[in-house]
DNA sequence: TGCGGGTGTTTTAACGTTCAAACGCCCGTG
DNA sequence: CACGGGCGTTTGAACGTTAAAACACCCGCA
């Protein structure tokens, strides 16, 4: 493996002139650097990462702790590591994946990390409702952002970047009202989360914008799971006034419904208009398929990157758009 | 951030028995150790891993192509990833993510990492029929550990981890026979999979072996989506005589022929057994619950790990079993 | 008393890179 | 012709660690 050394050799100049060519090439005279590019292709050299790192202290390289909720799906997972790592390359970086316990107690595996050296910062992301670590972190003066917002706290101790589930829950209300629903429903979890307090407030609020009722309309879930979600169909179509629209708040649960309501005979996307969120690979692989509110991944990594590792000046607080994404469970044909 | 030079001078020894202290305790005397270690807790000394790695040329780094297939879905990719972390965190080691172009055009990426020291090896995963990756990097001598054969080839060029398909089907397929089924189809892929051929080979072997029949009892599905699955599990129910178990290749084929069943009025676990491949977190998430053969994630992680981290002498390739859950769909309550 | 050998510690040098300062050269100017 | 200044290049030192060799010390033994 070639050294700067012996490139420097090759094209006779100094070791700092060939490092020069690489890292500030308008330093050189245009025939210097042409000879110098001519030996580095030539022993087909590369520059040693370790090197470059000891000396400028900076790795390059952000954490990010791969979940293990067994309790929970990660569906999209996969979507967003891929996002990641392709933001982080368009930087020259990359995405160092390690394992830490939940909350709290996972805070000195960070802590590790970042005083060995071995990343720059972290990307946080299943926030939780009071989340412990971005005040950690703050505190320990480590480099974060989070993929996610703190949810009741009066003022978030770090940067994020979210997405406006309220905004997304409005699109889909708009778009079932679009296609003639007038009856629109809302699936959630329980009001213990920041997250479905949040979209649940963007269907209600678009709802009455709208002049559509609310008041019974609403099914909060305690699991995020198929039959949760056709439980909760069930019980509003055993109503008084059965909706003919329903917006879920997790494309598992709009699964749940649609189950529940292809069950009944009734057909989705006719009878009733449904919407998941998150557009899993799921939506697309189901018939009907399920409508669903798409987190912009690319964006979202983007400014995931950009915020931690050229923090603009002011607030860094970046709240994304979802897009609604057609198919056949809310609108026929 | 404390240094080896501080902690000496502090401990009032030299820099090289603080490294000792580190890296080979049992060099020093008991009374100094004990006092160098004090110095080290005292000033919350954590080494520089990069000035190790320079020093060393090891960075303890794994590199993972994060995949990027749109066509089909990792459900189980976050179990992989999880498992893979914590394996090589149980030997100091990390895993890095970095994404290539599939197949062989991505190679310059997989060369560029461990010519600049970012990795010691890779572990890919993904592997397709006739993988081009492996013969590269064995040629480049770049260390690399496999999940996944490379099928179709007559000497696999580098070592692999894999589960044992086949195994997996015929535990199935005698799992349903031990239910009373008498008739077991198989619903796979197209014949070009190694993956979906072995499969089916396992689900052939095991019927035959009971003396069960299989002629006119599989179906190839061209993608691997729900309604493939249905349409399938149709295909065979409309049949001369239709099958009262099915083993399905994956977990998505699998919740396919559920709902196709659940809509024909039968039950599945009692008129039908069916079991799926994976374990996704989707069967567990449906009503009744999916009986799906799990891959032993932790199990193959650490052979993956150990492999590529010190090779053991001989033949490096692992067939592992998976394990049968049952749930609901193939045995009733 | 001197010598070989083990044990524990220190010294020296190196890993491959970049920063900061120094250097040499050429040119325009007074 | 001396001088200042810009440009391109080199020199020296440092980043924090570890391998290998050198060293100091103590002990047992001749």
């Amino acid at each position: 493996m070639a050294t700067l050394k012996q490139v420097a050799a090759h094209a006779e100049v100094s070791v700092q002139t060939v490092s020069n060519a690489l890292n500030a090439p308008h330093r050189l005279r245009p025939d210097t650097l042409a000879r110098v590019n001519r030996s580095i292709e030539l022993l087909n050299y590369r520059p040693n990462r370790n090197a470059r790192s000891l000396r400028t202290s900076a790795v390059e390289l952000i954490g990010y702790c791969v979940p293990s909720w067994p309790n929970r799906t990660h569906l999209v997972m996969d979507q967003f590591l891929h996002a990641l790592c392709a933001a982080a390359e368009s930087t020259g970086r990359h995405i160092l994946l390690f394992t830490a316990p939940p909350g709290v107690d996972g805070m000195p595996v960070y802590d590790d990390l970042h005083a060995r050296r071995l990343v720059d910062g972290f990307v946080l992301s299943q926030t939780e409702t009071r989340d412990p670590r971005h005040g950690w972190l703050k505190e320990k003066q480590i480099p974060f952002v989070s993929f996610g917002r703190v949810w009741k706290e009066s003022t978030q101790p770090g940067p994020w970047v979210d997405v406006d589930g309220a905004a997304g829950t409005a699109l889909a209300v708009r778009h079932l009202h679009g296609a003639g629903r007038r009856r629109i429903a809302f699936i959630g979890w329980p009001k213990t989360s920041g997250l479905a307090e949040d979209r649940r407030a963007g269907w209600r609020n678009a709802c009455t914008a709208l002049d559509l009722p609310t008041t019974g309309l609403t099914v909060h879930c305690a699991e995020d799971t198929l039959d949760a979600g056709a439980q909760a169909a069930a019980e509003l179509l055993d109503g008084p006034q059965p909706p003919d629209g329903i917006v879920a708040l997790s494309d598992v649960l709009a699964l749940g419904a649609l189950r529940e309501i292809t069950r009944r005979g009734l057909v989705p996307g006719v009878d009733v208009g449904v919407t998941g969120f998150d557009d899993s690979p799921l939506a697309d692989v189901v018939s009907p398929g399920l409508t669903s509110l798409r987190q912009p991944m690319d964006d979202i990594a983007a400014e995931l990157i950009t915020i931690l590792t050229d923090p603009p000046a002011g607030p860094t607080e970046r709240l994304l758009l979802p897009e609604l994404v057609v198919r056949g469970s809310s609108a026929p044909g």
